[in-house]
DNA sequence: TCCGCTTTAGAAAACGCTTTCCTAATACAA
DNA sequence: TTGTATTAGGAAAGCGTTTTCTAAAGCGGA
């Protein structure tokens, strides 16, 4: 299983940062605080509270300390400082997939609002390792003061079940009775999408589904809501797996419909451009004989051919909500709360049909 | 800055795993070692004993503890544990930024080599903090076994002092005398893109330079002798970013040349798309105005339209080998050790000039 | 000059685990 | 039986911090 996180460093040894690398290779052993201590002729109490600012201390004492820092190169060993105050200064991040932009791009965002509020972010691919994942998570909690889980399978029971008030866990794209989360209105992007397609002329839409999460659940609703709005048939295909290779595989799926569907939507990105790649060498041609639609953010779908029409998820901006709100449940334990968001519709060449342009 | 990781549990806890979320709903603290030990009407060492498989017991003492353990929902506290063995049993891999999937790649490569080794990964985006990098890379150090530096910014000398047998260096894409390491031949790799080129008719040939470490110095250097060799001029522009923004922004270099360069190498693929995406709201058609192409293995480069031909770099293969490397230093202290792989030319639409086609 | 209050800094006890002795108990051979 | 070899499991000393408690020193006011 993958871990990733954001890391911070100590703020008070910045100053110091530049010229430490030096000394490490004439030392057999990393310094001590006992070390400093030593050098700067005081006790490791009182280094302790000069370096965390914990207590005031005479002027020369604390310069005496510094200087003892500086010289030896001087960084706290973190397990201890964790062991001994409780608290690590850590959050975990749970994605399904790094390779997936949705996620990085989550992380990204996660990553920067910890970084300024002095958090470090772990993060767990769980794609790695599935099966495990419960094992996986625990042990993330073991190691973080509180969890985002953006790509997880376990069941909303389970999740229940590990949020706390000492170790909060923030869902993100999943909606469980009294588990803070920061999701997308989904529903509404799905009605939005579909009623897209069905503007474009599409009659025959078909959507393929990923895994059978929250998100998942709203997309489909969304999707079968609209159709029966508009009158039109709907059909749900099961993918293998939300990614590239689940959309090249999907194409095999859509010739059990006769006559062949007039129009796509991908649970995500990635499967669109599987999809669409996987179309190509079979002679179908989107937008023309299929349009082809998609949720996600991913960079390139305006760069592929055709562009690629998506409901705009905000990754980024998820990953930044979602860390804040850990953040703020870490500060003061309160009641779950919810923050929603909403998806843009970037229409694009793969939707736009000659009968309609 | 952000921290990524691969993580992993501890293995002989893993077959109790599937209940134990459940406990801690109820648990005002987690269990400590103490508390199984009690339960168990044994010490807190023997527990350890049996847990680690340090020191084998009577059968019975094993199945009290592990019954033990299975109830209480125990997981050791990873911090005290490290603190205990002086081994965190984790690594630290630093990359340039999550959004490259040449990192990401690297990354899950990286993790699923030390997961299989029983460590975890910590990563850092080394991008979301520049400046402060030497900071992030010792604390990173401090809590890790031994780092990869897959996108470092800081001096040969810098890093060469930082690497030490016991807490071990591995660079990517990076030669240092005395740091061992994992590289691509990224000089043959360039003679043969720039070959390319000229065997495509390209007379006026580019490379946007990427930051000034060894990969960009490679590649310029056979850029150079390639072309030489060929008896054609050369130009390089120095790149703002080596990211999609930053291949935008290229284009505006490209007039500069008068005549308008016939061929572009970039330093990645991001770059390249970038470029390409410019060059289309300008109207300069690729291939035939200039034909572009890249070092990378940017999964959608077959996708784009032209598709872009690219030196493939084996980015997963790159973190697996280096973690494999790592480990074995972390296992037995060894001379610094050199692995080298080569990348593959994928010629595509993207260079594929109507006068030679 | 003395008393009490504030500041400065040290001693020592956690934090939760591993690991090294070391003892007591059991098994085995003579 | 006795003596020796072996094994099971406990006691306690770290690992490197932080933090609480307390003593000493310095200071102002009476």
């Amino acid at each position: 299983m993958v871990l990733i996180g954001a890391f911070q460093a100590r703020h008070l040894l910045d100053r110091f940062a530049v010229g430490f690398g030096i000394y490490f290779t004439y030392m057999r052993k990393l310094a001590r605080i006992f070390d400093v201590a030593k050098e700067a002729g005081v006790s490791p109490g009182t280094v302790s509270k000069v370096l965390n600012g914990t207590q005031r201390m005479a002027a020369d004492t604390e310069a005496r300390v510094w200087k003892a820092v500086s010289k030896l190169g001087y960084q706290a060993n973190w397990h201890a400082r964790i062991l001994s105050t409780g608290r690590s200064e850590a959050l975990g991040v749970v994605i399904l997939d790094i390779l997936n932009p949705h996620f990085t791009a989550l992380v990204k965002g996660a990553g920067q609002v910890a970084s300024n509020q002095g958090y470090t972010v772990l993060l767990a691919d769980a794609e790695e390792d599935p099966g495990r994942e419960l094992n996986l998570i625990q042990s993330l909690r073991a190691r973080t003061d509180g969890l985002i889980l953006a790509g997880s399978r376990l069941s909303d029971q389970q999740i229940a079940s590990l949020h706390s008030p000492e170790q909060p866990i923030v869902t993100v794209g999943r909606r469980i009775p009294g588990v803070p989360s920061v999701t997308v209105d989904e529903y509404t992007a799905s009605l939005q999408l579909t009623g897209h397609l069905v503007t474009q002329g599409c009659k025959r839409i078909v959507y393929l589904a990923g895994p059978p999460f929250w998100v998942n659940q709203e997309r489909e609703r969304g999707y079968q809501d609209a159709l029966a709005l508009a009158g039109l048939p709907s059909q749900v295909f099961k993918l293998t797996s939300p990614d590239l290779l689940g959309g090249e595989q999907a194409s095999a799926l859509l010739w059990t419909v006769q006559p062949f569907p007039d129009g796509v939507i991908c649970y995500n990105d990635l499967v669109a451009i599987g999809l669409m790649a996987s179309l190509k060498t079979l002679g179908v041609k989107v937008p023309q004989d299929v349009a082809v639609a998609a949720f996600g953010n991913h960079p390139l779908a305006a760069h592929l051919s055709p562009s690629l029409t998506h409901m705009e998820i905000p990754s980024r901006k998820l990953g930044e909500l979602a860390t804040g709100l850990l953040v703020e449940l870490l500060k003061k334990p309160q009641e779950a709360s919810h923050v929603q968001q909403y998806a843009v519709l970037r229409p694009r060449g793969s939707t736009q049909r000659p009968e309609v342009a």
